[in-house]
DNA sequence: GCCGTTTTCGGCCCGACTGTTTTCAGTCG
């Protein structure tokens, strides 16, 4: 389609992102791992890479802002090897371990029972390297005669070999883990001996996908528990079972893994298996410090500071609570409750200890549905209904504009949406998606290849309530940080829409990334020009995500919690829009939907406020134009005429635009977009037009072709 | 390697199951 021709040549310079520099401290780890000897170290390494895995920011950026010394859990040495690594892609430690041990050797720790002491074994007795010479050496029966490696590990790591043939470990989405578990549950609760059973684990934490179906249960006979849990129709293969726990294989390839406990536990036995392992470690750690021991049969007192292996902390002291209610564990350690979908070990413990939890946003906040998308007017009249049951009070029904196109299209959407409001309670606001092209400028999304003119386009917004500016492309096209980043600044500054979906275009489970963007930038610009972001319910999308919504939180950007049900059958999936933005530290106060009518239309106003909007689309565009074709150009210039073309701009001139304040101004820019106030920056800012945001941004892609990270 | 309203040194989560171990180490959730 002639709108998603790109504005400028590609530019595929390769960066080191967050993922690959803590695929590097990860790999660390386990190399360590096998190496063997300080196994605190090697924790430590796999610590480093899963805390940065969960940075809202690319390292690149922390570095630029001096913030990498404020991350918990990087110390003095992890930011020199973060330096190391942006730079090279490795550091010397991780040469070392190189030089030292085949890469291959990592691999290994992905077969189940299989983990770095035996991996080494093999390596050093037999020289396996890979998987496929793990293989061999298990069926020739070398394996089996390693010392410290019997016949039945082999067996086993045979098994896992063959299973991951027929279906490679996947993730599943939320929706289907919380199928197969219900399925479970209600297989346990069938029993006699069940006292109470619940699905954990990430489903519980509502993670956007699952690995495995983890099921508490209290049992008064935890040895037919145990029985009954692997007798489930669905099993293929029995990892091991006792009367604590058991493990399991479905006909699917996923795992199953039960606990038991007893009724009295139940409350620590749900915490422990809820998880996640950081958070539960942070909670295991602050109740030591309290002279405390948590596990998931209590909470203990403590009379030794450190504790060999095999000692049991029952033996060693006096039980305090049993925490038959989730509440207990947390009130033993002085914590106010922590709901299940904060507990990622990723700052909420600390929160709960200074008293600055969130209020999450629940169900009942919702008072409003952001996105019905229903295709007939009566599927919408179903729709209304049954969402007045639920306590909604209006809602808004878009449509892609194409379906608008006639103006007698118009007039009947308006009047059915008008005829829906009166009958069913539920007021209906009538809303358009259209497409964003690569500048930032409003498009019809077409499926039959026909631009819609602008005349159209403004016809059809004027005559809705709400814009939603759908930001995907298509999977055939390419856009780069900088361009996706630019593109939507554009939109929102444009003024003509409302909201915008879709921001990560990403899909479920293989694609969870999505676009790449400077979602703090990005966030920040619609908060300002008070446009709302999409959460969406649909299962494979959940899309703006988590980490986006804690984001949005953080910049004050509000965001439409949206359902996006097309008839009633769909009614369910709103709540995994709901459970994402919590899980994204989402309150009531952020969103769109716990508006009222009155104050959502005023909302709707302001978004559009400054709509000169030519004159602001205008600017945009020059702008942007100016910062895409000079980030993309060869960068490789040695910078002798890289400034003449800023040197029109007014405030050019500004002792900030000095050569060697270069690096200060990037990085004073770079905090000012991600919301610093500085007001001498703002000041300069502001001699180049109205449009701070899109200036700085300008002027920030410029300084970049230079070609230096800072 | 990281960290500090009891520590700047000396800790670092804790328990269940299995196999090869003759008393417990390895692996996992
Ligand atoms: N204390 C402690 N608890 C753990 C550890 N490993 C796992 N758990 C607890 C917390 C986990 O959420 C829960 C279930 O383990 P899983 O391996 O299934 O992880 P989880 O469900 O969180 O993620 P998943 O989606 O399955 O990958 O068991 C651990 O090393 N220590
Ligand atoms: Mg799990
Ligand atoms: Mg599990």
């Amino acid at each position: 389609m002639r709108f998603w021709r790109r504005p400028h040549g590609d530019s595929t310079l390769g960066s080191v992102d967050n993922a690959a520099v803590a695929a590097v401290f990860a790999e660390m780890g386990d190399l360590l791992a096998i190496v063997g000897g300080d196994t605190y170290r090697s924790r430590a390494f796999r610590n480093t890479a899963r805390v940065i895995e969960g940075l809202r920011a690319p390292l690149k950026d922390l570095r630029m802002l001096g913030q990498l010394t404020s991350v918990p859990g990087l110390g003095a040495g992890s930011i020199e090897r973060v330096h190391q690594i942006l730079q090279t892609g490795t550091c010397p430690e991780h040469q070392r371990l190189l030089a030292r041990l085949p890469r291959g050797l990592q691999a290994l720790l992905q077969v189940r029972g299989l983990g770095p002491r035996h991996a080494r074994l093999a390596w050093e007795h037999l020289g396996v390297t890979s998987l496929e010479h793990l293989e061999l050496a298990a069926r020739s029966g070398l394996l089996a005669r390693v010392p410290g490696i019997g016949p039945l590990t082999v067996e086993r790591v045979l098994r896992d070999l063959d299973g991951r043939k027929q279906a490679p470990p996947a993730r599943l989405l939320l929706s289907e883990a919380i199928v197969l578990g219900d399925a479970l549950v209600a297989w346990m609760l069938d029993d006699p001996h069940t006292i109470k059973a619940e699905q954990t684990g990430s489903a519980r934490r509502r993670r956007e996908t699952v690995g495995d179906l983890d099921v508490l249960v209290a049992s008064t006979r935890p040895a037919l528990s145990s029985t009954r849990f692997t007798a489930f129709p669905g099993v293929r293969e029995v990892l091991m079972a006792g009367d604590g726990r058991a493990s399991v294989i479905l006909d699917n390839g996923v795992q199953a893994d039960l606990r038991l406990v007893a009724a009295e536990n139940w409350g620590a036995g749900q915490h422990y298996f809820t998880g996640s392992k950081a958070h539960n470690i942070a909670m295991r750690l602050r109740a030591n410090a309290h002279k405390l021991a948590l596990s998931e049969v209590g909470v203990w007192e403590r009379k030794l500071r450190g504790r060999g292996r095999g000692e049991d902390n029952r033996q060693l002291a006096r039980r305090l609570s049993p925490c038959t209610d989730e509440h207990d564990v947390f009130a033993a350690l002085g914590l106010p409750f922590i709901p299940p979908e904060l507990r990622e070990g990723e700052g909420e413990i600390e929160a709960a200890i200074a008293g600055r939890l969130p209020s999450l946003v629940e169900d009942q906040d919702l008072i409003g549905e952001t996105h019905l998308r229903a295709r007939t007017a009566s599927d919408a009249l179903q729709l209304a209904h049954a969402l007045g049951r639920r306590g909604r009070r209006w809602a808004i029904w878009v449509r892609p504009a194409v379906e608008l196109v006639e103006h007698e299209a118009r007039r009947r959407f308006r009047q059915a949406a008008r005829r829906i409001g009166s009958t069913t309670g539920v007021d209906i606001l009538c809303g358009v998606e259209v497409g964003i092209d690569l500048n930032g400028a409003m498009v019809a999304t077409n499926g039959t290849l026909e631009t819609l003119g602008s005349n159209v386009l403004d016809d059809i917004c004027a005559a809705v309530d709400v814009v939603l500016g759908d930001v995907s492309v298509p999977p055939d096209v390419t856009v780069d940080r900088g361009l996706a980043t630019a593109r939507v600044l554009s939109a929102i500054s444009s003024g003509r829409f409302h909201g915008l979906m879709r921001l990560q275009g990403r899909r479920l489970p293989n694609a969870p990334a999505g676009l790449d963007i400077d979602m703090r930038m990005v966030l920040l610009a619609a908060a300002r020009q008070r446009v709302f972001v999409e959460v969406s319910g649909e299962p494979d999308r959940l899309d703006l995500d988590a980490r986006g919504c804690r984001v949005a939180t953080e910049t004050g950007a509000l965001l439409a919690i949206s359902g996006r049900p097309q008839d009633n059958q769909h009614l369910g999936q709103g709540r995994f829009a709901l459970w994402q933005a919590r899980r994204g530290w989402v309150t009531a106060a952020a969103t769109v939907n716990a508006l009222p009518l009155a104050q959502l239309r005023t909302h709707l106003r302001l978004s559009l406020v400054g709509s000169d909007v030519d004159d602001v689309v205008h600017t945009g565009d020059h702008e942007l134009g100016t910062a895409v074709d000079d980030s993309s150009d060869d960068s490789s210039d040695d910078g002798s005429d890289d400034s003449s073309d800023d040197s029109s701009d007014d405030s050019s001139d500004d002792p900030l635009f000095l050569p060697h304040r270069r690096q200060e101004l990037r990085v004073r820019l770079a905090a000012f977009l991600h919301g610093e106030s500085d007001p001498e920056l703002l000041g300069v800012l502001l001699k180049r037009g109205d449009n701070t945001l899109l200036s700085a941004f300008a002027i920030l892609n410029g300084l970049a072709q230079d070609g230096s990270d800072g």
